[in-house]
DNA sequence: CTGAAAAAGTGCAACCACTACACTTTTTAA
DNA sequence: TTAAAAAGTGTAGTGGTTGCACTTTTTCAG
């Protein structure tokens, strides 16, 4: 590691363990894709993806988790938007993030496609919910620390939560910018009120 | 059926349907109870209440079902609160309902017991939010009903959403009473702004 | 009262996600 | 060179859940 830190220099080891958990998560992916997730098996995507049953559970949770592969991204990207909202609210900042992120994808159809096998797939729904609102917590400091109150604040909190839960509501409506902009007004007048106060 | 369609009468086999899915429901509550829920196998639950494990899966479908048997009563108690709530608004008074069942609750030890089963583990806080949740279409049209908009208006989805996640945020907090006042006064005041719009 | 249909319950075998274990192979680093 | 650390493997299991063929109980019409 010479020329800085930003970049890591990885060994053999960790590149070839990098490539068997990218082939685990590639052959489950065009599996599910193509049949559903229910229809596949962990034993078929193991087998695809050429490793044994037990290492493809070294590398993933369960068996929702192989299609949920990039965390960390969207957590700091929702940060980022708090931070650097210039002189919109942080509700409005918000907003303008998931729309966006809902017309970014409606440019790819391969995008699509995942996303209606996660609304149809209960299971998939679930965890996928529950990942998504994992980044609670970290919204909610963002917040408390823009607001300049204790990073506790159970407004903030509830903010975040409530930002994270609009996703899924607008999402399931037809007209997702007009939604976003009900949904969010909704959020938007409440917490202005209580920012005065 | 003589006396008024209120009480339905039941036949034997009703009733004995009844009295075995309640001694598998009590069976498995005290067991849950008394060694944590992932301490305790559906074979064993079945053999306490002197079913088997097939008759038990005919009346529950999974083995969380087993601890939340009440769904019905919750759901009309939020719709009811919503339609005779008299002159407060409708955030306030669900305002009311959370924290007045959250002290009702701390009356009984016996449910503070329960409360702590299900928010340490993790399959049975996730179910017991997922079976909250679904009383948001039904919370949703009542809060239409009475705003005298369409049954499937956003904002109204919205409400009842933050409504149902609202609890989970104030569950979480020391102060019960004083959370739901700051989390509710941000519904509140989004509400009321949206309403004069 | 009787006999058949409907429904509840049973036992068994199996499926599937997931884990523990004991083991081999590969990579690393002293 | 070599020994420890880490990745991967196969097997045998656990535990929730379902399908199936079957018996028992309850209902109800003739």
């Amino acid at each position: 590691m010479r020329y800085g830190d930003a970049v890591t220099e990885l060994g053999r080891r960790e590149r070839k363990k990098l490539q068997t958990r990218k082939s685990i998560s590639d052959a489950a992916t065009r599996l599910f894709l193509e049949r559903g997730f229910d229809e596949v098996g962990v034993k078929e995507i193991a087998d695809t993806a050429d490793v044994s049953v037990t290492t493809l559970f070294k590398h993933f949770p369960s068996k929702e988790a192989l299609l949920f592969d990039e965390d960390e991204e969207q957590e700091s990207a929702l940060v980022a938007v708090v931070r650097n909202r210039g002189d919109r609210s942080i509700p409005m900042a918000l907003r303008d993030h998931f729309v966006r992120a809902a017309q970014g994808h409606a440019d790819h159809p391969q995008f699509e496609i995942f996303q209606r096998l996660v609304l149809e797939t209960p299971a998939l729904r679930d965890y996928g919910h529950r990942m998504w609102t994992r980044h609670q917590d970290a919204l909610a400091r963002a917040i408390a620390e823009e607001t300049g109150v204790p990073a506790d604040d159970v407004r903030c909190a509830a903010l975040a939560r409530f930002a994270l839960e609009a996703r899924e509501v607008i999402f399931d409506r037809e007209d997702r910018e007009r939604a976003a902009d009900e949904v969010f007004g909704l959020l938007e007048h409440g917490w202005a009120a209580d920012q005065q106060a």
